[in-house]
This record gives C-alpha cells, sequence and structure tokens, in this order.
DNA sequence: AGCCAGGCTTGGT
DNA sequence: ACCAAGCATGGC
C-alpha cells in the first residue's frame, strides 16, 4: 500500500535517537493512524502508555511503539529481519479510506468518524483474543486489563526487553543509552519464584497449554471469578487437540462461530470479538451493552425496538466492514459521550 | 450503598 | 420464542 519503511539499518534521519545496541526499530509510514484509539479502545487489554509511547507485547516481542506525524516508531529487542508480524498486528496495509467509504452515508456514522479518524481495527492472537474476552464478560475495561495483567505475570514468561541486557523497559525517549551487561543464562530459567513484579515488567500471554495445566483455583486468584472454569475448558480444549484455533481460519464466518460458540463461557458477542479482532472477518459485529447503546440512542431515539430487529439492523445496515464501523461506534460512545 | 460493567447459562413462562 | 436470575469482582 502507501506505507513505506526504513529499518534500522539505514540511515533514515526519523530514526529515534535513543536506539541502543541489540535493538532493532523500525518506521512504519502512513497517515491515517490513530495508535491511542487503536490501543486503547478495548481491542487489546495489555498495551501501556509510557510517556509518549506505548508498551506491549506482541507474540513473544517485546515492543514499543510510538506515533509520528508520518507513522509509527516501532522498538524491539533483538535483530528483526521481517518486520510482517507487526504490520499483521497493526494492519498497516489496511486502506482506511477504501473501509470508510464503505460505511452508511448516516449522521451517527459521520460523526463517530470526525470523534476517532485512524483508529483501525488491530488483527491478534486468536488464543490471546479468545481468552481476554472470555475474562470480558460482565467487566469493565480497566478490570479486564487487571485481571490478564495478573494472568500473565503469574503464568506468561518473563519478556526481557533486550534478552541480553538490563530490563530497562522505559526509559524517557532521549534518555543516555544504558550499557548493555552480560548477563549468565538462566538467570530467568525455569524455577520462577513467586516475588513482586518488577515495575514495568512484563510477561508473554499465557499459552493454552499452560492453562491447561492450572487449576480453577489458581485462576480465581487473578480475580476472574465465575470466569475461571470457562477460560480453563477452553485452554484444556485447545491443548489437547480437540479445538484447533488456526483451522478456524480456513471456515467461513458461520461456521468459525459457533465453533467458538461451542466453548463454555462464549455467546455471540465474544465469539464476534474474535471473529473480528483475531481472524479479520470484517463483517463480525460485537453488541456489547455500549453499542447497544449506540444504535439505540442514535439510529432509533425515543422508539422501542425489539433486540431481534436491533440485531437484524445491526447486521444488514453497516456494509462489508461492519466490524470496523462498530468499533467506531464503540470508541465514539465511550470517549464523546460520557 | 447500590448500580453497573465490551455476557453467558439456566430455568421459568 | 422471550424474560429473569445468578454468577464474582471491583470502581464509581
Amino acid at each position: 500500500m502507501t506505507a513505506s519503511d526504513s529499518s534500522s539499518s539505514s540511515s533514515s534521519p526519523a530514526e529515534p535517537k535513543h536506539r541502543r545496541e541489540g535493538w532493532s526499530s523500525i518506521l512504519l509510514r502512513f497517515r491515517d493512524y490513530d495508535l491511542a484509539a487503536t490501543l486503547d479502545s478495548g481491542q487489546a487489554f495489555r498495551w501501556q502508555p509510557c510517556n509518549d509511547s506505548w508498551i506491549g507485547v506482541i507474540g513473544r516481542h517485546w515492543v514499543r511503539l510510538t506515533q509520528r506525524r508520518d507513522g509509527i516508531i516501532a522498538e524491539t529487542a533483538g535483530p528483526v529481519a521481517d518486520w510482517q508480524w507487526l504490520r499483521g498486528y497493526l494492519q498497516t496495509e489496511t486502506d482506511l479510506d477504501a473501509v470508510l467509504k464503505t460505511f452508511p452515508d448516516d449522521a451517527p456514522m459521520r460523526d463517530a468518524v470526525a470523534a476517532c479518524r485512524g483508529l483501525r481495527v488491530l488483527r491478534q492472537d486468536p488464543w490471546e483474543c479468545l481468552a481476554s474476552f472470555i475474562l470480558s464478560s460482565t467487566k469493565q475495561i480497566v478490570q479486564i486489563r487487571q485481571i490478564t495483567a495478573l494472568l500473565c505475570e503469574r503464568f506468561g514468561e518473563p519478556i526481557i526487553p533486550a534478552q541480553v541486557g538490563r530490563a530497562v523497559p522505559c526509559p524517557p525517549p532521549d534518555e543516555v543509552s544504558v550499557p548493555i551487561q552480560q548477563q549468565s543464562p538462566g538467570a530467568h530459567g525455569v524455577t520462577r519464584p513467586t516475588r513482586l513484579v518488577e515495575e514495568g515488567e512484563i510477561y508473554s500471554f499465557p499459552t493454552a497449554e499452560r492453562l491447561a495445566i492450572t487449576t480453577e483455583a489458581e485462576l480465581r486468584s487473578c480475580k476472574m471469578g465465575f470466569r475461571a472454569p470457562h477460560l480453563l475448558a477452553a485452554a484444556r480444549r485447545i491443548a489437547d487437540g480437540k479445538l484447533d484455533l488456526e483451522r478456524l481460519r480456513q471456515l467461513t464466518m458461520a461456521e468459525s462461530r459457533g465453533e467458538l460458540m461451542a466453548l463454555r463461557g462464549v455467546g455471540g458477542k465474544i465469539a464476534d470479538c474474535v471473529l473480528l479482532f483475531a481472524y479479520g472477518f470484517a463483517g463480525a459485529f460485537p453488541v456489547d451493552v455500549w453499542v447497544e447503546r449506540a444504535l439505540r440512542e442514535l439510529y432509533f431515539p425515543r422508539r422501542r425496538v425489539s433486540d431481534k430487529r436491533l440485531r437484524h439492523f445491526a447486521a444488514t445496515h453497516f456494509g462489508p466492514h461492519a466490524g470496523y464501523a462498530q468499533q467506531y461506534l464503540f470508541h465514539y460512545m465511550r470517549t464523546k459521550m460520557k
């Protein structure tokens, strides 16, 4: 698409000045990307704002993202030969203009787009997405963040910003480089006693295999309440191969939705979130309390409309990128209006 | 204190 | 087919 990159091996003037040895960085060039809206709109729950950047984990990569006028600077540890994993996650190759043009031309959509233009739908790992949204039911977003943070601290693997260096996850943007010290292998080895989590330390999202060998009580200690048995059962079905999340990519949206909804604790809304945020089914349209409120207040003010009729409207009115439209309505509703 | 939160399941009409 | 209660937990 229109994006062009400059890798850390080039001498681009846009390169971050605080680059350190053992790090890679890249400038993904494009306009029309609102990083803050995208990372803080209830799609993913583990991005932490840090000064003017966002810090998080994508797969096994520690990542810092910084919005610039002409794109996004990404930094990560170690050499990176191919940044496709990052472009895929951020969906930087999606033509946003083309998506927005498919939206219905009505006042609510115009207002929603005007309020948060540049908001994107991410493309996340299916397991992390599924697990996160199993934990989301009847929870506020701040609490989902808290639960997933606990889950990752207890059962994830520590992700060190520079694998051979000291963990300095959050220096100010132009801090003087920290000398990288050799560290004996195994310092973060297999036995990780429970301890206070260091400030800013980041963990990978635990695999289904890891969670499959926990107990419901251990999961409940992450404050997930009645969702614990649902998450545990899902992890076990995936770990033992009864459910293959990769296989769902080959199915139709409806078939994939059915497979997801066969899991305890996964109804239509959570399934739609996974279809949209992980598999990229553009027509998936999750309806939560905020989107239902948006539909009723913006499209049917002072009218009583049945849930059935509302679902039919949602399924037919928003076009081939209904999921994108939904995310704009959601973020619009949550930010601009109370 | 009481209500609500990016819901789902179950049991009652 | 539609309606309500129950479910854990925490923020406001």
